[in-house]
DNA sequence: AAATAATAGTTGCAGATGTAACTAAATACC
DNA sequence: GGTATTTAGTTACATCTGCAACTATTATTT
């Protein structure tokens, strides 16, 4: 008698397609990054986030990054030792700073924006303006139950 | 006089988008495959690919699941050393092993699919078999694209 | 068929990353 | 107001990962 085996394709199977064209966008980008400006994938999502809010803290920073505090003492490192981030003094809490491009680093962005708008855009190149809503809208959804799915998480970084 | 400032925002921004969504659902699954069957991500692919066509080398798994060579071997070393998996001497190329699953490692498989199956269907329990449809030629869509922009790779792993 | 190049897989090493412990400051509690 | 708890950020340590060098075997060249 035949046993009912379970098949799975993997090919098939969405978490795999995700993380594995999420890895291919990712170091492509990250090889671009580094290659014209010595820029890791989050400094570079530092940076942004503080082109469009500056003074912000770490820990603000990080939430809107996807970051979580290790990961953004780090980058902070770095931006800072290349003189693309300063951080002020926070009179009412002196625990954390404000972060701030300097121009150095707001020069960087000026540059990478571009770049990084071209690219997505040619990621982007087979869709209609009707089918990018709908994947904008697929992507919220996808949002929405990866989080329902996920264990309760104390991670910092969402 | 303005200065006329580029500005992007991050969390529109596709690349981070989907690497986002991809991070929380791989961590999410990461957790379940390690707590219930002491399993990584790597191995769990390995054993789908095995399950669906036994026999294969660690270089034509690793073309399948999208893992270089490196992980591959430390993969399937963990795999052996669990007695999930066997390698079988191939007469005609004595570099190469088949790799077929134990009785054990075709358990684990049996075990882990619904669950598997089971998550996804979670993930999509919001769409409509239309907009699965469409979601899937946007993948491909996608994955076509990032494939044009990668700098030509050597990876053993695409 | 000997020499050369290419391929499969492994291993060493270095840099990246995550967890947990830690410090300093702010807030809550009594 | 003083003690306990929470929070922001840093650091130490252990693990993971990726690249490059390596071994063994097969394929190619002449």
């Amino acid at each position: 008698m035949k046993k009912d085996k379970a098949h799975l394709n993997l090919q098939r199977f969405l978490p795999y397609r995700l993380t594995k064209l999420s890895g291919i966008i990712s170091r492509s980008l990250a090889q671009r990054y580094s290659d014209q400006f010595d820029l890791t994938i989050q400094e570079w999502r530092i940076v942004a986030i503080l082109g469009e809010r500056p003074g912000l803290t770490a820990r603000e920073v990080g939430e809107l990054s996807s970051l979580d505090k290790v990961n953004m003492s780090r980058a902070i490192d770095r931006l800072e030792k290349a003189g693309r981030l300063e951080r002020k003094v926070i009179a009412r809490d002196r625990r954390s700073f404000a972060l701030h491009l300097t121009n150095k680093g707001e020069e960087v962005l000026q540059q990478i924006i571009p770049l990084a708008e071209d690219y997505e855009a040619n990621l982007l190149s087979s869709f209609s303006e009707a089918e990018i809503e709908v994947l904008d809208r697929f992507l919220n959804q996808l949002d929405n139950s990866a989080d329902m799915l996920s264990p309760v998480t104390k991670k910092a970084a969402e």
